[in-house]
DNA sequence: GACCCGTGGAC
DNA sequence: TGTCCAAGGGT
């Protein structure tokens, strides 16, 4: 059964391969290492709609991983505003670094994994796209695939060892990055979350869900918990048509990322935040904004000024702030106050 | 294992 | 409009 599911997957591929940026055309040469890895990372938890414009920006500015690991850490970060998750910005630095510093990428999956910002997935993945080796290859897609295919009820992520002893079973020895990316384009466009195409799959008469009766109400999932709403200020402080922009510190909430000052929302705060200026405060109205796990209303206060604010920060250019790379709930308070 | 970490599109 | 979700990783 193995043997004939990764060979009729395969056959389907060569067939319908989605035709992506990052991925090597029919007779080019080996893929590019770095493309595959920046491609993986941007599409981590996001689409490849969303990930296409920034994969051509990154790789027409940097168009290799050495061009990468020299440019300013807060260059990437803003080149990387909007596309979200920004500890994989941070990271890509930090591994780009240290891939120019060892001379190249390493080639095996243990090593990858060493990468910061390469977890299980994206070890795997690299592994067997760009260096052609075995490796089994578990995204949500695979767990989607993997589920129906043997029927597998549990729920998630309870079932997440059943799905990788599954997986490991029907990866071949021999084309395994076509294999894993045949997987991912299967999910993509057949084996979809909602009303999948079961009479387009190539898999369909090897399919147990689909003989079952119902694949399309796997994966089962554990339910999701409620988002509490945040309430937060920030502030617009402007001088001479620029504005005042600080940059975010650490690890936690949009890290690494220019932002306008506010009064700690991120920090579990609860708006009584203290303005960092004296003088006059203007409402500019309210961003409502969700994050992964809350909702944030965001009350965004303005004043013009002749002082300095207290504590790090720069002036910006209120015409510039496109390239300022100001992650989506401060361009959406830049947009109000523009607006 | 649970929780934190963004965003925009589809329905 | 709210909900779900997408090529996850770090802690």
């Amino acid at each position: 059964m193995a043997a004939i599911v990764s060979e009729q997957l395969l056959d389907w591929y060569d067939a319908h391969a989605r035709d992506l940026p990052w991925r090597a055309r029919p007779g080019d040469p080996a893929p590019d290492p770095y493309r595959v890895w920046l491609s993986e990372v941007m599409l981590q938890q996001t689409t490849v709609a969303a990930v296409k414009p920034y994969f051509e920006a990154f790789t027409s500015r940097w168009p290799t991983v050495e061009d990468l690991a020299a440019s300013p850490e807060e260059d990437v970060m803003a080149a990387w505003a909007g596309l979200g998750y920004y500890s994989r910005a941070r990271n890509l630095v930090k591994a780009a670094r240290a891939v120019a510093e060892r001379g190249g990428f390493p080639e095996t999956e243990k090593a990858l994994r060493e990468l910061p910002g390469l977890g299980a997935y994206t070890a795997a993945a690299v592994a067997a796209i760009a260096f052609d080796r075995r490796a089994v290859v578990v995204d949500a897609n695979v767990e989607r695939v993997v589920s129906r295919l043997f029927a597998i009820r549990e729920p998630l992520p309870g079932s997440r060892k059943a799905i990788r002893t599954c997986a490991e079973e029907i990866t071949p020895d021999s084309r395994a990055g076509d294999f894993a990316q045949a997987m991912m384009d299967l999910g993509a466009t057949i084996c979809t979350s909602r009303d999948p195409k079961c009479l387009l799959c190539p898999l369909q008469t090897a399919c147990r869900g689909r003989a079952e009766g119902d694949p399309a109400l796997l994966p089962v999932k554990a339910p999701k918990k409620a988002k509490p709403v945040r309430q937060g200020k920030a502030w617009w402080i402007e001088r001479d048509s620029a504005v005042w922009l600080i940059r975010r510190e650490g690890k936690g909430m949009l890290g690494g990322m220019r932002a306008l000052p506010d009064d700690g929302w991120s920090a579990g705060g609860d708006g009584s935040g203290a303005p960092p200026l004296d003088g006059e405060w203007q409402g500019a109205g309210v961003v409502r904004h969700t994050f992964t796990h809350f909702a944030l209303e965001l009350s965004v206060e303005r004043q013009s000024t002749r002082e300095e604010p207290p504590g790090h920060g720069e002036w910006w250019p209120v015409d510039q702030l496109e390239e300022a790379g100001l992650p989506t709930l401060f361009a959406k308070a830049a947009r109000l106050v523009l607006a």
